[in-house]
DNA sequence: CTGAAAGCGCTAACAA
DNA sequence: TTGTTAGCGCTTTCAG
């Protein structure tokens, strides 16, 4: 099963050359019907398959794709991994995957990691500590394909599967404020990534259709998006402890949403009799809370399946692809 | 970056020939240290990164592990997934993702795909559909590496990492009774599973040890582990409306006591009060439930990390390995 | 100490 | 229609 028959094999079988086995498996037209049949048929009944790593080497190219994110163990991340995976294995691709932690560096070794495996493409979500995209910059410019989803990075000319984080921030905040919130503060993820200046505009805009001010210690950068707990904690000690103290938070991210509910469980505040909070979050778990939360989730999967088709486009496109389209997807928001 | 130089350019460019740049490469002790030096600094310089698909195709050998796991989307195992690719990626392996769904046809084409694509080793748990597992057992005697993890196949002869199971849900089942509840039932993944068998029988030993009658009607199994949401709900009604309601359920997966709490709720019980429910979890969430949930927790990322290094160490030994261990690792049990 | 050449499995240009 | 052969990048015998 596993040391696997050869084209040549099997042109010895049948005493014929390896090209013709070769042109009868893959229908080359230049080869007698029958010919064509008894290669075809031997090669079922021993049941052959290619090997790929030859046709690899032959090919320059892998059909495998490289997956960068921060985290598998993330409901957002794990739910797009599933969809990825869901397209990549129909089409015959398989998924290499491989995580920052949200560290630029880790970023750069795992795409040159990639590289050197010969991905045919990359799926890309930024790590929160990456501004410089140069690497991603010098890359497309040879025309190596690389689609990015959720955590996209500006300015860069290639495929973009994002949620539309401005509304979905929008319409948590505009819920916290029609529940009568009136001090509402944001914790989110490093400003480097797009994602989270989206998010803070959005909330922004909220308070500002409903005339609330907007006050910058309000809102609380995480830069490692949570990976650090302690860091989560004194943005909400320090929320806490101002003179401005909020009646909500609105978080920006999965893992900042179950952070902050640990920590104002641990400093034994009620949500929401103490203080409010709604976020961004995948998890289906946060929804069992009762009561539950306002949450914006995100299409994960279906951004995962989106990001990778429009990935396998690229790569087999016969024409280096110049025309980029940024899908902007739905998030669902669930109002508790 | 990535159209790369191989070790032709470097002989061409030095005046020497391939073979001396190969040896010089990998430090043969037969190249005149001179000689060695120069192309080492020259490949230094450009850059050179040997391209590992030709590596493998010499070789026959891929440096990749594959990994066959029911769901990505899933707590234990993105955490256990998370430490597989802690240690392959440490060690120079990657990691190729393919689910089962819980399906065993999937399975056997998940372990086909793998195999054809030549990887070193598989990394194993179970789909719950999966009674048939002479494929693994095939590939076992033929001296291809595998390591089960979780869901080991019972009576294959191969290395395990698994969970206390036993342990884990006499603890569960003890705290539920010593916390005065009589009639505990368990709802558990299929019965196909070793894991189900095992924590079943944890399950037993406590009600027996503490002198509780074990009765069979109270023990439902779901057989696609919780992926049918509907089977759970049927369940947990039959458990309901039967005239020995149970007071308190303890439930034997990741995705089962999930689903529990989302029907419990939608049933509009209350847990603890007017059904107590407690079970294996590896979601941090759960634990920031109010009242909490008594969980018992797998270490994930230890076993995915055991597992691999199990796996790289049979994949990487001269001889064939003949002694196998199963490593039992310790679940942590959390009491509310 | 170094080079030439075969071979890993496959495709495709070239010959027949 | 079929066969022969070169070559993808690399290692490794075998000669020198």
């Amino acid at each position: 099963m596993f040391e696997s028959v050869t084209i040549k094999d099997i042109a010895k079988a049948l005493g014929v050359s390896v090209s013709t086995v070769s042109r009868a498996l893959n229908g080359s037209y230049e080869i007698g019907s029958d010919t064509k049949k008894l290669v075809l048929e031997y090669a079922e009944k021993i049941n052959y398959r290619p090997n790929p790593i030859a046709l690899s080497l032959k090919e320059q190219k892998s059909h495998s794709i490289g997956v960068v994110v921060c985290e598998v163990a993330n409901d957002y991340f794990s739910q797009a991994i599933n969809g990825i995976e869901s397209i990549a294995y129909n089409r015959g691709y398989h998924v290499i995957i491989t995580q920052t932690h949200e560290s630029f560096d880790r970023e750069n070794a795992n795409v040159k990691h990639l590289l050197s495996r010969h991905v045919d493409g990359l799926l890309v979500s930024l790590s929160a500590q990456t501004t410089d995209t140069s690497q991603f910059k010098y890359l497309l410019d040879k025309g190596f394909p690389i689609v990015f989803f959720d955590r996209a990075a500006p300015g860069l000319e290639t495929h973009k599967v994002v949620a539309d984080n401005f509304k979905g921030a929008f319409e948590a905040t505009e819920t916290l404020i029609k529940a009568g919130y009136k001090k509402i503060a944001h914790v989110t993820n490093s400003n480097n990534l797009l994602i989270s200046q989206e998010r803070l505009d959005g909330y922004k805009a909220a308070l500002h259709q409903y005339g609330l001010e907007f006050s910058p210690e309000h809102v609380k950068y995480c830069n490692h998006g949570g990976k650090i707990i302690e860091e989560v904690e004194i943005a909400i000690n320090e929320l806490l402890s101002s003179v401005t103290r909020p009646d909500a938070i609105f978080s920006g991210s999965d893992k900042l949403t179950i952070s902050c509910m640990g920590i104002l469980k641990k400093l034994q505040l009620k949500i929401p009799d103490d203080i409010e909070l709604a976020g961004f979050t995948n998890s289906d778990v946060v929804q069992l809370f009762d009561p539950p939360l306002t949450v914006v989730r995100q299409p994960a999967f279906e951004m995962g399946q989106v990001a990778t088709e429009l990935l396998i486009k690229t790569i087999e496109s016969k024409w280096r692809v110049e025309e980029f389209k940024t899908e902007k997807m739905p998030p669902e928001i669930i109002i508790r």
